[in-house]
Parts: C-alpha cells; structure tokens; sequence
DNA sequence: CAGTGAGCGAGCTTCCGCTTGACTT
C-alpha cells in the first residue's frame, strides 16, 4: 500500500474526496501526477459539549474540527502544503459542498489554489469532464454551504434544547430530535391506530358459474361486485357494507339461483408490466427485508463490504457495487451500455428495452450518486458463488438483478375480464395470462396466479354449475399493520425524513432509547415513547409535524437558489420554538421532582414509594432517595403497552406467574421466585396441531443463533416444531371448495 | 431446533448527516 508521503515535490495536485474507496478508483484514473486522498465525510462539526450556536448574534456558529479526523487532517495539512492545485471533490449535494468549505478553512488553502470538481458516478469519462471543467466554473457554492449550516443548526437547536428538556423533567439519558421524535411519533400512532380498531365482519360471494350448453370446460369463478347498482367492492366502508353478516349472505346465496344469468360483456385487454427502477438505500433495504430478513444495519454492513472490495482469486480486492448510500435511481451512460448490451448477448434482443429507460428519482432527492448497481455488470452473481459468503452474495444477486431488470423489456401480460348479470346481480371473472415474460425472467413476481379465461360471447346463458356452488365467505377487514424496520424506512423517505446514511442509525437510536421495542420483526411503542411522544406534541406541534422536514427542506432549497437568507430560515423557527420552550419550562409535568405517588409503603424507610421512569421503562423508588435507594419493579405489568396473553398460574406452586424478560428474550417466571424457581417459555395463544395432542404451542429459540421456532409445550413428551405460526385469522377465498349448506 | 431471574435515580448528556474501522454489549 502506498502510503502518502512527508514531502510532495512540488507541481503536485492534490485530490479530496469523502470515501477512502473512490479515493482508490480515482488514483487509478489520474495516475501519478495526483495524489488522492479521503477525508471520510465531515471533518468539522458543532462542539460536543454546548450548543455551540450563538442565538443572540445571528446564529454564528463555532465550528470545531471533528476529534476522530485528527489524523487524516494532519495527513491532508501536509499533502496540502507542496501542492499547486487542490481539487476539493467531496459529492455534489449540500453536505459535501459543506465538507469542502470546511476542508478549504481548516487546511487554510489559498482560494487561487481551490479548485471544487465533483462528479455524481466514479467513471473515468465523468471525471476528465469533471477535472477539465472552465476553472473560473470550479468554486464552492456558499449558497450551498449556507443551507446546510441552517439544517445543521436547526437540527443541533431542536436536539440541545429538547434533549435536556426531557432530562430535566423526565429521566436522564432522554433525547428528541427533529427526525428520531417524529420516527418514535409515527409508531405511536400507529399503535393508537391499532388498539383503536375493530375488526369488522363482512361477506364476499363467489360463484361458480357455467354457459349452459358446454358445461365444465368453460367454466368461471366469479365474485359477486355489485347488488341493485349498488357497489360491494368498497366492502371496507362499512356504510357501503351490504353484506355485514352471515343470514343476508346467504340469503343472497339461495335468491342467486331464482335468476336467469348470462354475459354481459367479455373483454381482453394487452397491459404491459413495466420494471421497476434499480435499487436506491432505502430500496434495498426493504428489499432484504422482505426477501432475506435482514436488519437494515446487516444489510448496510454487506453492501459496505461489496462495496469496499472482497477478494477475487487471481484479481485481488474488487469493488462489486457502486455507492451504497443513495437516493438516486439513476444509472452512468457507460455502464448502461454495459448493461444493455450483457441483457441482448445473454437474453436476446427481445428481451432489452427498445429505448433506454430513464428513471424518475422521488421528490427531494438529492441524486450525488448512481444508483446501487454492479461496478461491472460481466461478473453475474453465479459466477460468484463460492466467492461471496451466502449473505453477501444474496445482496450483490439483488443489486444486479434490479439493475439488469431496469433495462430491460416489458412483460407482457392479456388481462381478461367477464362480467356475467342476473336480476339485481353483478358477476366478475378476472384472468392473467403472461404472453411474454419480459423482465420478470430476473424477477419473477411471487404473488400472481395465472388464470384464463374462455371467450363467452355476450348474451350467453350462465347459470351456476350445480347446487351449492355459491358460496358465501367470511371476511373482515384488517387493522393497520405494525411498522416493519422496512415499512418504517419506506415512510420516513416518503415523508423525506432522514437521508440514506441515516435509516439504519434512526432505527437503533429509537430502540436504545427505549423508545420502541422490536419484537417478531415489528415495531412495539414503549410506554416511554408514549409518554415523551404526548409531552412533545403537546408543547412542539410544529417540530412534531410529520411534514415539518419538508417544509424545511424547501426553504433550505431557497437557500440554496439566493431567495432567502440562511438566517432568515432560524429566525422563522427559532422565535415561536423558543417560546415554546419557556413554555413547555413551566407547564410539562414534572415526573422527577413530582413524581406520581403508588400508596406502596418502602419497606426501608416506610416512605410512600413514587413511580419514577427510566430509560428501561417505569420503576418504583424511594422518595427519600439518596438517602434511601430501595428501588423495585412495579408489581403488575398492567399499562404494558405489549397486549400479552393472561401468564396463568405456577403448575408447581400454584402462585401466579408473570412475564420477566431475560437474556434470551421474554419468558414466564413464577412470583414466588426464589422459592419456587419455575420458568415457562412465552405462549402463543394456539393450539399444537398435532392430531390427539392438547399442548399450546410456545415461542422457544434454538441454542446457537437464538433464531425463534415454535415447540409444543408438553415437549419432551410431543415432538412438533414449526417455524412460523399460522394464522388464525379467517382465510382468504381460495378455491370455491367450501359449500353452501351442510 | 428446546438456556433465562439485576437494577433502574442524585446535573452535563443530547442532535443530524457525512464517512470508516475499532471496539466488545
């Protein structure tokens, strides 16, 4: 490795980028002439300490150089010196145009010498642009530079004066921010949302239906869509509701067959499915979600690795995929030409797109980088089994498939569509039928059933095919579902909330908070995230606005365009926050000093014991603390905001048990530990399935990996384990099996 | 494929966003 030498001769030009990784690529187009190095992002920052904003005098900030980039600031400071021409190439958006300015103060760089190139894709083609650019053209944009310092000092003025607000009047070691609060708000709502529904309980009628002459070959399921006009597909409506319940559908079942039926129409339409764009961060960490299970931080973890470089024999370290923090979905015209041309020789011609297909990013981004794609889209992923680890190798398959896919054809797909009416009744049949498979060869879809449908020429008697081929089903409609670490992600870069280099960081930050807590894969709101969530609604509404951020944003955008001053964005923010501050001093309630008396008498002292919170949840403490440190869990788990299932009673000693959590996870402990030392894992509320077998099913990890399965709880004496849990929830139609009747 | 059991709190941490390793929960 060639490390940066003491002395440069001089005529040498130095290069700054952000990551150490394109700091390589790069060397290797310049050449020797250059020296490139990484400046790993920020390398000056607020203080940590205070506030480090001067309020009274327009904002002015102290900047500090960050304590972590000592080094590479000093390796920078000496390779600055011998050089003629300094290239700042930090990423073409507001944060890296921050990062040059603060590069250029702290290594004191005369302006003549400053030249700010940047480049959004690491090709040699971008980067001779980049480099050979007018130089009267290659300035920093303090414009630029302006909006991201009033983000930042908003951002350190929300943080540093709510954060200790909370302390002071909640528990120490809180914290609130303009992006983590709103995040634990969301969660929050929607466990409001979910306790507050009721599932309601409505029927769908599917019938069987034949023309009468050719009987079975041409026959169609259909569902019932309407009644008298009147439409049943808005079945989630309950005012729309026509069938609430059991006797009017099948009331309807049995009136069906009094009427004569026929086709009213028969169609076919061609619909193209187009693919979808190639992956961005948030994108991709979904996608791993959803497909692999993966955590946002292991799935960053892998592309970071891909991205670095992993050793190829007889290559050495190879970088695989491109830039893996992005919002962008835009693709290099170089590597699009790779890819189209790999899809013609691989697939054929049919299967490429007949025009480049260019991609619209979502509103707000700010597109410094491509989108995640193969480095060189030659090396498909079998070519590199072996050579990954599983995990690796599933995420680099991802990004190539979602990138190959983007160029390429169109599915083509027959949607068909027959509608059959009798009396008052509306019938749908709906079919697919894939013509040609297009793009979906790399991504097949999961969910699609392929049915035809036989042409019926309108006017066509239909009637049911036999008695009890009617069928009604029961149905209700479903609640909000919890957040999902990649639900979450989805929503937040939807309302613009956060940035790519921060989904994974805002999901751990509100978990260690404790905030929210993750169970099964979804979000759960603590009580204390309820708590800090209704204290700052109740006195910051506009910070706690989901559409807070973007409304920011769009004034930072003015910035950006010289319309406003960057001042003129915190003063706006700054006089009704600060107000509410004072405020929010004098009104919040007080949980340390005042806290909510629990008429449980302290065995040390005989003081009335306080409910007093912590990071961990709620507790019972002495109020004569220090003097007295009695401290003990509350005595029932009630306002727990997790519904858990009843623990039942100790089958040893017949005391009752609760739920305690341990290394492992939760579990069932008897209350009269440590007399009775009595453990049972968590139960799920179902039945073991095993024919002749009366045991619950219980929640259970396995030794290595803790990975969770489901056991039977009279194990040793029952064997069975499944993986997942069925629902028990009522079934969706599947096939017209189930008979009216009997 | 099958373990589990403390202590939480007294003024100085806390924010978001840009980057990597060096750490050990």
């Amino acid at each position: 490795m060639p490390s940066p030498k003491r002395r440069k001769k001089p005529g040498r030009r130095l290069v700054i980028v952000e990551s150490p990784a394109k700091a390589k690529t790069i060397q290797k187009y310049l050449g020797a002439g250059y020296t490139v190095l990484a400046s790993l992002g920020h390398v000056c920052d607020l203080p940590k300490r205070n506030l480090g904003i001067d309020v009274e005098n327009g904002f002015s900030p102290t900047w500090r150089p960050i304590k972590d980039r000592a080094q590479v600031l000093k390796e920078m400071k000496a390779a600055a010196k011998g050089a003629e021409l300094i290239f700042l190439c930090p990423d073409p958006d507001r944060e890296g145009e921050a990062i040059a300015w603060h590069l250029a103060e702290t290594l004191k760089i005369p302006v003549e010498k400053i030249r700010r190139v940047s480049f959004n894709e690491i090709t040699k083609g971008a980067i001779e642009v980049a480099f050979n650019a007018d130089p009267q053209k290659q300035r920093i944009d303090l414009k630029k530079v302006e909006a991201q310092h009033a983000r930042r000092l908003l951002d350190r003025i929300v943080g540093y004066k709510l954060s200790p607000l909370l302390q002071r009047k909640i528990a120490k070691g809180l914290s609130a921010g303009r992006v983590q609060s709103v995040a634990v708000r969301l969660i929050v709502d929607r466990e409001r949302e979910i306790a507050a529904f009721r599932p309601e309980e409505y029927w769908r009628i599917l019938g069987r239906f034949a023309p009468q002459e050719i009987p079975l070959a041409a026959a169609v399921e259909a569902l019932l869509v309407s009644m008298d006009g009147k439409s049943l597909r808005t079945s989630a409506e309950p005012a729309e509701r026509a069938l609430a319940d059991e006797v009017s559908a099948r009331e309807v079942a049995r009136d069906v067959t009094r009427h004569r039926h026929a086709v009213s129409s028969c169609e076919r339409k061609a619909r193209l499915d187009h693919p979808p764009a190639p992956l961005t961060t948030s994108l991709l960490q979904q996608q791993a979600a959803n497909r692999f299970h993966m955590t946002t931080k292991q799935t960053m973890r892998l592309a970071q690795q891909l991205y670095q470089g992993v050793e190829i024999p007889g290559e050495g370290p190879v970088g695989l995929i491109t830039y893996m923090r992005t919002d962008s979905v835009r693709i290099a015209p170089e590597a699009l030409e790779a890819c189209r041309s790999l899809i013609r020789s691989r697939y054929g011609e049919r299967y490429l797109s007949s025009q480049i297909r260019h991609f619209k990013a979502r509103k707000g981004a700010q597109e410094a980088h491509e989108a995640i794609r193969p480095t060189d889209f030659s090396r498909a992923p079998e070519n590199l089994q072996g050579i990954l680890d599983p995990a690796q190798w599933k995420i680099y398959q991802l990004v190539w498939q979602r990138a190959m896919a983007s160029q390429m054809a169109s599915a083509q797909l027959e949607a068909a569509r027959i509608v059959i009416e009798g009396g008052p009744y509306r019938w749908e049949a709906t079919g697919l039928v894939m013509q040609f498979d297009g793009y979906r060869k790399l991504l097949p879809k999961k969910q699609e059933e392929e049915q035809d449908l036989p042409d019926l020429p309108a006017g066509t008697p239909m009637a049911p095919l036999r008695e009890g081929t009617v069928s009604p089903v029961q149905m209700f409609t479903q609640g909000p579902p919890r957040f999902s670490e990649a639900s979450l992600v989805r929503t937040l870069e939807k309302q613009g909330i956060g940035r790519p280099s921060t989904y994974a960081t805002i999901i751990t930050t509100i978990q260690d908070r404790g905030y929210a807590e993750k169970r099964d894969a979804r979000f759960y709101a603590t009580e204390l995230g309820t708590l800090i969530t209704d204290e700052l609604l109740r006195h910051f509404t506009a910070v706690m606005d989901v559409g807070f951020t973007a409304r920011i944003e769009e004034e930072l955008d003015q910035v950006e365009a010289n319309e406003i001053p960057w001042r003129k964005v915190l003063e706006e923010f700054y006089a009704p926050f600060a107000r509410s501050l004072t405020d929010a001093e004098r009104k919040m309630e007080d949980h340390r000093t005042q806290p909510e008396k629990s008429g449980i008498p302290c065995e040390k002292c005989g003081r009335e014991m306080v409910l007093k919170w912590s990071r961990r949840g709620r507790f019972l403490g002495c109020p004569g603390f220090p003097e007295c440190h009695n401290a003990k869990p509350l005595p029932r788990q009630e306002g727990d905001a997790t519904p858990q299932t009843p623990a039942g009673d100790c089958e040893k000693c017949g005391k009752s048990m609760t739920y305690k959590s341990g290394r492992f996870g939760t579990f069932l402990a008897c209350t009269g530990y440590p007399e009775c030392r009595n453990t049972r894992p968590v139960p799920t509320g179902h039945k073991c399935p095993k024919p002749g077998c009366d045991g619950d099913l219980v929640e259970r990890r396995t030794k290595k990996g803790g990975r969770r399965f489901y056991g039977c709880s009279r194990y040793p004496a029952c064997d069975h384990v499944s993986r997942s849990l069925q629902n028990p929830e009522p079934p969706a139609p599947t096939g017209l099996e189930q008979v009216d009747g009997t």
